[in-house]
DNA sequence: ATAAAGTCTATACTTGGTATAGAGTCAACG
DNA sequence: CGTTGACTCTATACCAAGTATAGACTTTAT
């Protein structure tokens, strides 16, 4: 399989699987006589995988940990729990802070209609105090 | 006022504020005999006045319109009213696409506890999917 | 044989800063 | 007058997570 085709599988572009190859989120791959880059199967899971994780709003690093505890089946997954729970943490506390914004942002929204000049403008005004 | 009063007083960091400059965002400024750049009291308003916005997450870009406007008093502000609207409409996606994360991320973690191996965690179970 | 499509590497760009290196400036102290 | 220390200057590189090119090479199809 060729990168063209493993990009039309996954849904990822074909830059960015090679991005993702090069900060160790696709390791070993083979080459063809071409220079070709050759995936196999286990390429795409590992893709998806990855997607799947980005998709929830994980760093690179954070794949890179989840994915190199796999290669340790006998070890405790108590850092997998560990690492969930505080990427859960993080969007809870973004989303506290982004519903303090929105009541900011709506607060100032309300000092100003469309029909006044800039030099009366309630937006304005309240953001140069 | 050289840079370093500057910073204190308006709690930027010194690199911040010549990155704004850079960025357009403090016109026409003065430099010293030995070229420090000199500072007057309307920087400082306008330095507090970005960091106001920013506070609000808005964008460079965006305070760069809203300071462009503040030049042209005898405009009418709808411009302004419509960026705020954008702005504030962005937020509430995004704290939407955040909530449903979590609700993801929630669902996940449910399904493993801390006392099992890699192999048989819930989570990486669940992202392999 | 040649043209089109695919792939390669390397580099630059995005956002909003932060962090250096190496050089120059200024004030105070002896 | 010299020199030390604090401050500032420019230029450059770095972060995340890709995206977008240029120019060269390989493969495929006609």
């Amino acid at each position: 399989m060729k990168i063209g085709d493993v990009a039309k599988t996954t849904g990822c572009s074909i830059q960015t699987i090679r991005f993702y190859e090069k900060k160790g989120l696709l390791p070993e791959l083979k080459r063809s006589s071409g220079n070709y880059r050759v995936y196999d199967k286990g390429t795409i899971e590992q893709l998806l995988f990855i997607k799947q994780c980005r998709s929830l709003d994980m760093s690179i690093t954070e794949v890179k940990t989840l994915m190199d505890s796999r290669s340790k089946p006998d070890q405790s997954c108590s850092n997998i729990n560990t690492l969930i729970a505080k990427h859960l943490s993080d969007v809870i506390i973004r989303i506290e802070e982004l519903n303090e914004l929105k009541s900011s942002l709506e607060n100032m929204a309300s000092k100003c209609d469309q029909d006044k000049t800039i030099r009366d403008c309630g937006i304005l005004n309240y953001l140069h105090t």
